[in-house]
DNA sequence: CTGAAAGCGCTAACAC
DNA sequence: GTGTTAGCGCTTTCAG
């Protein structure tokens, strides 16, 4: 193991004076500086990160929603994009699952582990958030508790999402509009986005005068068939469909077209995910801007951790594409 | 912060007395035992977990191959498994990704930011194993390099698997058979169990004495249409399909009806995919212990953390399961 | 069975 | 512009 006294005495200097090269902290002649550099690398120096003195870990706690029904090549772009902006800024992850709860953000946080920590998925109520208000470091939250004062937010706009599904097929002149919706496990467990997409959308059906029914969805084939099956069965007046799941999306328009309904004929769809994926399936979408909320997250926590400022809460817009799932409603004539 | 010394002035002892205490490295009383644990309780101790001494940093480094190919829900099953070990082991996790290759290893190690590491997927010929072997820490590696002298590895014996596979088909009186694999990039990167599949499949169909043509599939839905297709038009005697791509699974079998083949009674399908998987779509499978192996690996590691012995190689061997996909060939009269 | 004290690698006063 | 030195919180000799 190189220390910083290694290279000091390699370079015939005080170490006091490597650390000010290192760390640019004061001004050092270029003479000086550069025997230093010579020394750090000819030794293969590479700082200790446990020294106590260095006071930051330079590590940040990512506390990942592993809990069924979270879909996961979502939550991986989440993760990437929130992984490589902190690796941007010389961080790394220490990686913290949901089941560990708030005692595993206490022990962290007191371990002088990590200087801060991005939390996702974070519940209505979410337990967690009265740990993070106490611990001394700063949390930026992917998701938003009920009540936010003094945290730091980043979301996708989920109500104006939900909204703006059906705002889209009213337009359409749509009467009667579904939704398919997560697992029932994720509202259960209070989910925040889960929630607010639902009522935006029961919202906006309602101002725009439209009937509306919501189904969750469990995350395999029988269960998207089954849940399509009811909806057309009990609502056959209904024309549209809104479906928030992932994992469900790659089912509904074979379901739909199994059942004799052809899209976006007989019944126009909307999906709520990452484009790519309405890309892939050529769905109407609001897009879920996942590695843009997993960077911008990131990018806050690294403000905070300089000590500058950030804005409470960031709240994306929702962002509606057309594609080849939706049409105008046919009237039969 | 609550240090040491703060429980040590609050219980009245020394500061050492209380690490013993807390490490039970050396026989307490049993009253200045309880004096101290109250102390702690009371104060809210928590180590400090970058204090020099302790030299141990209690977190291993898991190495995520967070790339293109990757099928990311068979991941996270290695990664929940491994995590999970890990916390039962009182080990955090800090995540690497493969991208930051042999020098975030060398960082990280050198940091003194982890006691071990685990690395997943490890290619043939991968750049990160010297660097493994340098390091002077232990590392357990799923998968498995050509040359592995000194490496600990975990591994399913996927050349066992793909044989197997041929064999259950070969035994059902399949005279040719064809094998979807993984998206080419993933070959085309050298990766161990992708390789060592796909030769343990031709190299079975040879034994058997019976014919075999082999593709690599994109993970979306139209490659894998166009891959059953062309195997179907080029290769008329075909009756029996293998596949290694769990994205891909799910497309197979509708992509072998629109084609106007049934299954299995014209074309027989072996999966090798977790179980979950293959009982979902009722696919005879070969199954892939993701779990299993990633706590296997962590368990390992912690095995050599202690100073325990390990063995070198953990080759779990395939297990087939039978279901609805596979059928003894039938013969025209 | 317990205390005192040295020192881990590094930073940040405080000197000059 | 640079060197000296006192700690940071903890473990671990070495002494009782």
């Amino acid at each position: 193991m190189v220390t910083i006294a290694d290279v000091a005495r390699h370079a015939g200097v005080a170490p006091s004076t490597v650390s000010y090269v290192l760390t640019g902290k004061r001004s050092i002649s270029p003479e000086t500086r550069s025997k230093v550099k010579e020394s750090v690398r000819l030794l293969g120096y590479h700082p200790n990160a446990g020294a106590l003195a260095a006071s930051r870990a330079n590590v940040v706690a990512l506390v990942l929603p592993l809990r069924p029904g979270v879909h996961l090549p979502v939550l991986m772009r989440y993760v990437t994009a929130a992984i490589t902006s902190a690796r941007e800024h010389d961080l790394d992850v220490l990686l913290l699952t949901a089941d560990q709860g708030p005692q595993g953000l206490r022990r962290v946080a007191a371990g002088a582990q990590v200087d801060g920590f991005l939390v996702m998925d974070v519940g209505l109520d979410d337990d967690r958030v009265p740990v993070l208000r106490q611990i001394s470091r700063p949390s930026v939250l992917i998701g938003r508790p009920t009540v936010l004062d003094g945290l730091i937010c980043v979301d996708l706009d989920f109500e104006a999402a939900g909204a703006r599904c059906v705002e889209h097929l009213a337009d359409l002149g749509h009467r009667y509009v579904g939704f398919l919706g997560a697992p029932s496990v994720v509202y259960q467990r209070n989910t925040g986005h889960a929630q607010r997409t639902m009522a935006g959308f029961g919202a906006a059906a309602m101002r725009r005068g439209i009937a509306s029914t919501a189904l969750p969805v469990e995350n395999d084939c029988e269960s998207v068939l089954a849940a399509v099956r009811s909806l057309l069965r009990t609502q056959p007046a209904m024309t549209a469909l809104v479906v928030h799941n992932e994992a469900a999306l790659g089912w509904v328009a074979g379901s739909l077209r199994s059942l004799g309904r052809r899209v976006p004929e007989d019944v126009a769809v909307v999906a709520i995910c990452p484009d790519e994926l309405a890309e892939q399936l050529q769905l109407t979408s609001v897009r879920l801007p996942a590695e843009e909320l997993g960077w911008r997250a990131m990018e806050l926590l690294v403000t905070r951790l300089k000590g500058g400022p950030a804005a409470p809460l960031t709240l994306l817009p929702p962002k509606l594409s057309c594609r080849s799932s939706t049409a105008p409603r046919l009237r039969r004539a």
